[in-house]
DNA sequence: ATCGTGACTGTAAGCGCATACATCGACAGA
DNA sequence: TCTGTCGATGTATGCGCTTACAGTCACGAT
């Protein structure tokens, strides 16, 4: 079960008497070819079954066409949907797509990134702004374009493509405020090593002092992004009697829903709870999701093109901020 | 902006007073270097911050460590995961990842299989056995090892590493015929160049008849993997008042189970819902959903293993049939 | 008839690396 | 002292492709 060797251009050219310059030109339309003899070729690639190979055409060129994405997991509805845009956007322009996965693990980041400067990539999708500096040091190194998603920071070391996950949240805290609330919670996802976890809960704080508002220690808790942590760690929350309980993702706030549900509270009456990322699941529980809406996959599909637009132009990849909205559904009402 | 050329083994050599030959040597560890040199080496190479060309390499060892994988969408679920598997266990061997999303299309599944042959992966992971016929004969002529996933049939073209979407639906059917029920439906998903699905469907029927019993036309319906067209078409399918509906995966079970609830339904009193793929979050909705766990992440696992092994050992891929476990939950009850 | 022009094609030099083979020297054994 | 052996290193070729450059040829203009 060896693979064959498989032909080679040579052996194109010789079929179709030609050199393999010649075949060079008819494969990557460049210069002119004769149509007869283009047509002779032609027959031959497809008479002998041939493939071009990519590795040498790479080395010959001095580019790989190739981008690639490290994000921190695939178990996480949000990324998936970036990983789709930018998967879709990098093959309607001809580049092959490179994965990896960080695990939320700085160094494991770093590895990869390296792995991926070996393999050539002319463009890389990062996660948030956090990272070892070696990281970027090792990127601008190598000049290789980048952009960090998911987030929009003025202080960012790279472009961002993305939205300010603090600012994100301050229509929500308005929203509730308006509502009455005024003894906030929020379980958050886990800030440590998370950039957007932790920009969100500064947001929410910072947004909460503009209403003359705070959120306590007690009232804020860290947890994993999971439906089950959710629930736990809403019961355990639930002792502080918030009037409204901010999550830092859908999957908890479904979580904390559910066990709100559970423990017979009514919602939004008694309670109310606010998710983030918009996942589809999110309108169709009862009562509906109150949230914010991320565009993960027009945001991966900018990413890829803005790195490919820098490469192809020899240029700067431009950052640019996307617009969250807040989508006010049926788990937020005024305050008991 | 341009990307500064990168540094050569050539330059290394130079700087350590070598040629590129024992540079070579001390980054593969291949043939014996004198200790003394071989830190001269290294230290050429971390001073001139040396990366390795991945390309040029792999053109001079006709061999890229690349494994590519081809899945239909990352918007589910367990695509996600399987690709999380996948590619954990190719990174832990060394192996670059490769993805590429064929939309459900077997046309661009074609293309994309043509690329991934130009790109020269050693080997590659599809889902389910139903493509075009060039797209195996394409990868037979290419010599390129690969796995179908997501599935095990008996007449498959390539090995499987996967479970019988059939069978997987058996232990479901009796579970609910051993609790009364008589008055099926499904809720499949869509089977038009979906063999999982189909099978899914097929499984159901083969179990059903071996009970006398039968899914009518009109109690089957197919969807798209939405819980929003779940909830739609459940409206639709009530009508027909099953004491059971049979879903094709969780996402459209929790459509069903959710707008059966908002309709006054009691589940499982009044009816009886299954799922299929136990996402986590089908064991947190009240009550918790009735389903069939399959192991996404292992199989992605399994099947990078799988190809690696083949391709270390030259031999041919060994395929493998995983169990799915029917998990009982709360949605399935006593026939009313 | 001569020349310039443009269309077409071939020649050959790499791209950065791995590796078969050759070389060299030191050292042990005879 | 000579030879065989083995460790350490260099030389040189080629992986399959692109592309600068150099032709060659037909044809219209002079």
């Amino acid at each position: 079960m060896s693979s064959r060797r498989s032909v080679t251009q040579a052996e194109v050219a010789r079929a179709a008497r030609v050199s393999t310059a010649t075949v060079s030109r008819v494969l990557n339309g460049s210069g002119t070819v004769h149509p007869t003899t283009r047509a002779r070729i032609e027959a031959a690639i497809a008479a002998l079954d041939y493939v071009p190979h990519e590795a040498a055409r790479a080395l010959a060129r001095q580019r790989t066409q190739v981008l690639g994405a490290i994000v921190p997991t695939m178990n996480n509805a949000i990324f998936a949907a970036g990983i789709n845009g930018f998967e879709r956007a990098a093959d309607a322009r001809g580049y092959t797509f490179v994965l990896a996965l960080s695990r939320y693990d700085h160094a494991q980041e770093q590895r990869l990134v390296r792995k991926m400067i070996e393999r050539g990539v002319e463009g890389l999708l990062l996660v948030g702004n956090e990272r070892l500096p070696e990281t970027y040091a090792a990127l601008r190194a190598a000049g290789v374009r980048h952009v960090c998603a998911w987030t929009h920071a003025a202080t960012a070391e790279a472009a961002n493509i993305g939205f300010s996950n603090g600012a994100a949240m301050a229509p929500l805290v308005d929203h509730l405020v308006a509502l009455g609330h005024r003894r906030f919670a929020m379980l958050a996802a886990v800030t440590s090593g998370n950039d957007r976890a932790r920009e969100r809960v500064e947001g929410v704080r910072r947004r909460l002092a503009r209403h003359g508002l705070s959120l306590p220690a007690e009232r804020l808790m860290e947890l994993p992004y999971s439906v089950r942590r959710g629930r736990e760690r809403f019961r355990q929350l639930w002792a502080e009697r918030p009037t409204a309980v901010l999550c830092g993702n859908d999957i908890i706030a479904l979580g904390a829903l559910f066990e709100a549900q559970a423990m017979g509270l009514r919602i939004p009456d008694d309670l109310s709870i606010t998710g983030f990322d918009d996942l589809p699941l999110a309108a169709e529980v009862t009562p509906p999701l109150t949230t914010v809406d991320v565009p993960a996959e027009a945001m991966g599909a900018a990413a890829a093109t803005a790195l490919i637009d820098a490469v192809e132009a020899d240029g700067v990849v431009a950052g640019r901020r996307l617009e969250t909205t807040l989508v006010v559904r049926g788990t937020t009402g005024a305050a008991p």
